[in-house]
DNA sequence: CGCGAGCTTGATGCCGATCAATGCATGTGG
DNA sequence: CCACATGCATTGATCGGCATCAAGCTCGCG
């Protein structure tokens, strides 16, 4: 049915007792997403400190960008709520989603390089996320040598996230790649507390299919035939994981 | 007909004929990769103390791996000399070469996330490179701000690279995406003052095929293709370019 | 209620995989 | 020096998975 609430803070050790209503005020001392995202492994003096690097929230309604590419880079931006996709585009107009991103995690990366984006971000829903000062990020992780180590921790594993997306592009079919994609998609959402068996996708067939390197319809297809198998339930974009062991089976075996 | 001799030739450097017991030095400072590597933009100053941070080098000979998926991650290596592949493997043995590796580039940036290697770095020909060790390299990064800049540019550029390969196998047909190989690798080689139109690949038939995500005799005959065509003159490993406009035409243009 | 975006399903065709044979360069041992 | 083995590349024939083209279908929404 409808994806079920997250039991909200799996990781509330003691500080949290003030009050909900922050305004636009960010604060990583109080996120309940600090063990997920940049301050994870801060002491508290440390939360503190990072605070005055969050500037601001902002948001970004369905379908909006968050930005794209070309634009100057400034900032990171941490996904406090929603879904966002990120795609990269060709000169000749083929684009290639690049990833699908889920509170916790960050956005912007990809413009460090060269002070520039060089993949459009936009929100699949209505989402706020933490505006990061780059520069102000850079400087203070020269003082916090734990905020430094994080950070290159979660650049490299975005390094190492994007071989796994050219092991899939390069060397499964269209079974295995939805197959993978989808234990990939839940076991994320299972780390922030949301069932391992029942997804909302956010995003469609087609987003899905440039993702994957497939088409839309191969999509559609392998969602039918994942279901006809009594492997998963599909309705349209609400998805239950029947066998999530059939899953697995196709992502580590090979050509049966 | 062979590959140019770049015009800086290839360092002093004597290889030693001795044991590789005690390490060569290594010296950023006097280094004629510097312009590519870890140190670009740095003063002097800088540079001397860079050379702190590469303690030693070392030699990995044609089809050595320099580190493997699994292995412990201390070190960071630039290559010095010689080129390298990085593949990644599932677990039913399907492997994807991940990229292609020459002088004044950085392998391992895969193990810095969960301090083991996530790839296998394979060396295609006999290759030197000099050892970074990872958590000197953060030491130092806290002190130099221009060190700290110029490694997180890298690793966003890798990222970067990715996505590009992403877009490639997603979204490419074969010729397409050989052409963007060969124009990718010609421009890298050029940077480092060999030919643009004359390269020795490094790699087999099948190497490539795996990058690209294709199978070798699907590269085989794409190369004849291109020869047939007048793009190319290929004599095994021995490639010649002809028409470069004609590989990119076939890299902007859509599907004709 | 009807429109449209997104999804499903079918029919057909093509690109690249697969299977198989041959060619070519390099190396090794007799 | 040749005979042979080995690894890699080329080329042909055939096959299959996914793309493409083309209808319908579903559901949310004005």
């Amino acid at each position: 049915m409808t994806q079920t609430v997250p039991p909200t803070p799996a990781l509330d050790t003691a500080v949290s007792p003030t009050l909900r209503l922050e305004p636009l005020k960010a604060a990583c001392s109080t996120c309940n997403l600090r063990e997920l995202c940049l301050p994870v492994g801060m002491s508290n003096d440390q939360l503190e400190r990072l605070d005055t690097l969050i500037a601001t929230r902002r948001t970004v309604p369905r379908g909006e960008t968050l930005f794209r590419a070309g634009d100057n880079f400034l900032s990171l931006f941490a996904v406090r709520t929603g879904f966002f996709k990120t795609c990269v585009s060709s000169e000749d107009g083929r684009d290639q989603v690049t990833g699908f991103q889920m509170s916790g995690e960050l956005l912007g990366l990809d413009g460090i390089g060269t002070d520039r984006h060089t993949c459009d971000a936009v929100a699949l829903e209505d989402s706020t996320v933490c505006v990061i000062h780059y520069q102000q990020l850079e400087h203070l992780s020269h003082e916090i040598t734990d905020l430094q180590r994080v950070f290159h921790k979660i650049m490299s594993r975005e390094i190492v996230r994007d071989h796994g997306v050219m092991l899939l592009l390069g060397s499964m079919r269209a079974e295995e790649r939805l197959a993978a994609f989808l234990l990939n998609l839940t076991q994320r959402l299972h780390m922030r507390g949301y069932s391992q068996s029942a997804v909302i996708l956010r995003m469609t067939r087609e987003e899905i299919g440039s993702y994957l390197g497939l088409k839309l319809e191969t999509v559609s297809r392998t969602f039918s035939k994942f279901q006809d198998e009594g492997i998963l339930e599909v309705k349209q974009r609400q998805i239950r994981i029947l066998e999530q062991d059939a899953l697995k089976r196709l992502v580590n075996s090979a050509t049966c």
